[in-house]
DNA sequence: ATGTTATGAGGCC
DNA sequence: TGGCCTCCCTAACA
């Protein structure tokens, strides 16, 4: 039986990266899954085979379903007295099992497909499974409504037709590692943020409600204050590009302003001001954005409010509005780049909202537009140079893609399969715009599957190109087995921040970009190996 | 090495 | 509406 290869793939480095592979010998693998094999593991491989578990649907016929059945029972009964099947433990099934081998993910073939949620095939033979090289049948085609509704077009149309361009430059991904922060969060990263203005500072939150600071341009100079909220920390903003001010919003129920020198941080809002009277009183902040124009904050709980304060008054502006189904969470808002007063809202009643915060104030709290999703929706941005596209990341494992926020609003001009629902424990998965891309067609994900890549299973960071549905690159770090759930890419410089687990990495541009996905599907290789290789060993590391 | 646990949303009654 | 159960690629720590 083959082992796992060791990481042959070559990289270059600055000099002050640090490189997990440069910490342990790569080459050395670990051993002995092989002696554990015993004729049961052997048995279940050889059925697989023959039931055609591993056929091109992945699907079982009713008739192989009892022959694998009968076989099974004749030679369990002949060898021993208690039965110990394994079963699979998605669907407790005797005649197969879900889970790695080697590097490679096999889905229970009786369930949905894991990705497109579609009857009738599993994840390694879903259709909507995008190769980079022939992702453009990934996406669904351009969808045309014959009702065009004009929205917003007393805002935008007449400023924003002449700053789209026509020509769309080559994207520049940031695909290599430069330098690392190994377990710097004590819990994981929830949010990040670029300094607007202070170059190379690097702003995060975690789980737990610290702040992380670090200069990555200074390897050394990094801080954590652990005081700024006493749980997950949501959002991190600015209000004025060279203050030295943050803002954040936090699950604790509160919005603090944090001098990003001192650590001091003072609270600007609390709901929670009687403390802990349990869960169901309990209320969490997890949308936050500010208004430039104007200089005020936004946020909203998870109850389906949302409250508009003047940060340097601290005086709430109105009551608290509901712009979500009542009792349920709003999970982001995003305030228009181009138009400051338009206000955009997602949230856990599967809708995303369109506001004009100049109506609300009037007591007319209807909103412009309302744009439904199947699940919960994690995030809606507008893009960020002329606001007049809305990219959202919904639970149901697509991405949709509004065109034009001025025309057609009842269906998105696209929806792309990708895999980001996740069951608990993760930092939700946010498609985000390329700021520097000047056609507004570019996003980056992280995703929630394992791909194989030389024998290792790796959670990639994907870009892709919404104007065509095409994936452009995979990010990869052989070093990286965890998911990279928070991914931020810098304002101006062709850089990428994303938080994996506890740990922080900056990405920069290879000189000579290699997006070809080195794919290798072992099937039966490494049969008894749940983790592969290179967790063990990032593990390994983390111990040290 | 293996078990435990942190936790959220959906679905059912 | 609320209580209870379930859940598929986690990650870190006992």
């Amino acid at each position: 039986m083959p082992t796992s290869r060791p990481i042959t793939r070559s990289r270059t480095r600055t000099q002050a990266s640090i490189s997990l592979s440069d910490q342990y010998d790569v080459s050395s693998s670990d051993t002995s899954d092989d002696d554990n094999n015993s004729d049961l593991q052997e048995y279940f491989e050889e059925k697989e085979k023959e039931d055609g578990f591993l056929n091109d649907q992945g699907n079982r016929t009713e008739s192989e379903n009892m022959r694998g059945k009968s076989v099974d029972e004749g030679r369990m009964k002949s060898s021993i007295s208690i039965s110990f099947k394994k079963t699979c433990k998605v669907c407790k099934g005797t005649d197969h099992q879900a889970g790695f081998r080697g590097a490679t993910y096999f889905d229970c073939p009786r369930k949905p497909c894991f990705l497109c949620k579609l009857p009738g095939h599993t994840t390694i033979t879903c259709p909507q499974r995008m190769p980079l090289e022939n992702a453009l049948s990934a996406a669904s085609p351009w969808r045309t409504s014959k009702n065009i509704r004009t929205c917003l077009d007393y805002v935008f149309k007449r400023q924003l037709r002449p700053n789209i361009p026509t020509i769309k430059p080559a994207f520049c991904i940031p695909n290599q590692v430069d330098r690392v922060l190994i377990r710097f969060h004590s819990r994981r990263i929830t949010c990040l943020e670029f300094h607007p203005s202070k170059n190379g500072v690097l702003l995060s939150g975690d789980k737990k409600g610290q702040l992380g600071i670090w200069d990555y341009t200074k390897l050394c100079e990094k801080t954590i204050y652990e005081s700024v909220h006493s749980c997950i920390l949501n959002n991190i903003k600015f209000i004025t590009k060279n203050d030295g001010t943050i803002y954040t919003s936090s699950s604790d129920g509160s919005v603090s302003c944090t001098d990003l020198e001192t650590g001091m941080s003072s609270r600007l809002m609390d709901l929670n001001p009687d403390g802990w009277n349990g869960p169901a009183n309990w209320r969490m902040i997890y949308g936050l954005d500010c208004n430039q124009e104007k200089g005020l904050l936004l946020a909203a709980d998870n109850l389906g409010s949302l409250y508009m304060f003047d940060p340097r008054s601290n005086k709430m502006l109105t009551e608290p509005l509901l712009i979500h189904k009542r009792g349920s969470k709003v999970v982001g808002l995003h305030c228009n780049p181009f138009q400051s007063d338009i206000l955009l809202s997602c949230g856990n009643d599967h809708f995303a909202r369109i506001w004009d915060l100049r109506q609300l104030g009037t007591g007319k709290s209807s909103s412009l537009c309302n744009l439904q999703h199947d699940r919960v929706v994690n995030s809606a941005y507008f893009s960020p140079r002329t606001g007049s596209k809305i990219v959202t990341t919904s639970q149901d494992n697509r991405i949709r893609v509004w065109d034009c926020i001025f025309r057609d609003m009842e269906r998105p001009a696209r929806e792309i399969v990708h895999s980001h629902d996740f069951n608990r424990y993760l930092t939700p998965f946010r498609a985000e715009w390329d700021p520097k891309d000047p056609s507004e067609s570019l996003i980056v994900i992280g995703r929630y599957i394992t791909e194989n890549y030389d024998g290792l299973a790796l959670h990639p960071i994907d870009f892709i190109d919404t104007a065509t549905g095409q994936l452009v690159a995979e990010v990869i770090e052989p070093d990286m087995p965890t998911i990279s759930s928070v991914n931020k890419l810098h304002p101006v410089e062709n850089l990428m921040a994303s938080g994996s687990s506890r740990s922080i990495f900056i990405w920069k541009p290879q000189k000579q970009q290699n997006l070809k996905k080195q794919k290798q599907v072992d099937i039966g290789s490494d049969v008894n190996e749940e983790k592969t290789e290179n967790k063990k060993k990032f593990i390994k590391l983390r111990k040290k």
